[in-house]
DNA sequence: AATAAAATTTAGTTATGCCTAAATTATTCT
DNA sequence: AGAATAATTTAGGCATAACTAAATTTTATT
């Protein structure tokens, strides 16, 4: 008996769901190998926990030996409760407590699991029910939609065309604070100024700033053109 | 497979600190049986479980067989941890979002254990480090002493006696407002007026309210004589 | 199409925290 | 003191969610 670790490292419900959201996003089935890789566990753990989540009345997830999984509708809006709190949590701590944008993400991440509908809704009410996070993440209604976002990748845009930043996905504490150095942020204006089309790098002006960025980066900021 | 549960009720080490503690306040060991009842489980866990938080290095508790429970100084810190963090979020659920007395022990209980101590110094700063709760209990400080409690149990009043009412060592929702309705609530100006040695009953008048309150009330009252 | 490589699942094991039933130790009563 | 009762611990078991190693299926290569 060492520290008494206790604490399984056991992985919640709510969680596999919300990585198996993110990763069927675009429409695809989630591999159990991409999802073992996403939670850190093995291949075999995730095979067996998915199979649970299938069998499960009601269901969670679809799943077919050797095709993946996806949500179904009771899975999508587990997963997306737990995003909306994630959320509304990550506005809250940035608009009450003074966090910082890339302090947030950890918190939100123990504390949306345990929140009651109550509270959510008055944090919500308290803010006036924003639409997006501090990152300009959509946050899924209270009805549990999530909404559609209309915003292009920073990557798609090409030299003279203009925007503002809506939106950076990313978790990140060293990036996020990297690209709010640079301005980087969601309501910015951004104009982009070169395309190397060898590694598809952009250089961007924003403010002041003009800035070479790598596709690493530039598919992760989303724009809203003008 | 029916509604797959997960979620292991299992009780954290952290709950057992806690109810250890509580449960030997006035000095006295904690018994594993009326820990078992405590946390509402069976007495053989509690006492394999105490086994093992003794045998951990660091000791949570000591323990001897048939002889109960104390902790030792690093479970007392982890306790006091726990419960500055259980009473700091109860003063700001009821600050800054508006909830009742009555309401937040649940949604505390839930979050105290998965607030960082940098949540912990955010929300005792913005509230200019509060010294006890919204029932009157005394908050743990930063460095992990409880405070002595100088007030003294209702029931130890007698005629003619004033006061104000310092505490309420209560946790149910049904008592705490009926107690909030009779005006007895933490500030609150309190006379007895008669003592009923049978019952030991007393009639007390609080604002232009005069009721009769029993034992089970009066114990867990605490006043500041004047 | 056959084979090699990769992805995925099955089988079998471990650790944990709870349980019930039985055994033991302590306490109370006459 | 001795017997009855109550409190507590030991023993043995179960369920869960992870793991590793081996088997299988799918995909890619020649």
């Amino acid at each position: 008996m060492k520290p008494l670790t206790q604490k399984t490292l056991t992985i919640s419900i709510q969680d596999y769901l919300k990585h198996i959201y993110e990763l069927t996003e675009n429409g695809e089935n989630a591999s159990t190998n991409a999802l073992a890789r996403k939670l850190r566990i093995s291949a075999p753990s995730v095979t067996g926990m998915v199979q649970k989540m299938a069998s499960a009345k009601p269901a969670l997830v679809e799943y077919q030996k050797h095709q993946g999984v996806t949500l179904t509708k009771e899975g999508r809006r587990a997963a997306l409760e737990v995003i909306r709190h994630h959320r509304l949590l990550e506005a809250w701590l940035v608009q009450t407590l003074g966090y910082s944008w890339d302090e947030v993400h950890e918190e939100a991440e123990r504390l949306e699991h345990v929140i009651s509908e109550d509270f959510e809704r008055r944090i919500a009410a308290a803010m006036g029910h924003p639409l997006r996070d501090p990152h300009g993440e959509l946050i899924p209604t209270a009805d549990l939609k999530m909404p559609i976002e209309d915003s292009t990748p920073l990557s798609a845009l090409r030299p003279t065309q203009t925007g503002t930043i809506q939106c950076v996905k990313a978790a990140d504490t060293g990036l996020l604070r990297y690209l709010e150095s640079l301005g980087l942020v969601p309501g910015a204006q951004i104009e982009v100024k070169e395309y190397s089309p060898f590694d598809h790098n952009l250089t961007v002006k924003v403010g002041r700033k003009t800035t070479v960025l790598g596709m690493n980066i530039t598919s992760k900021i989303y724009i809203e053109e003008s």
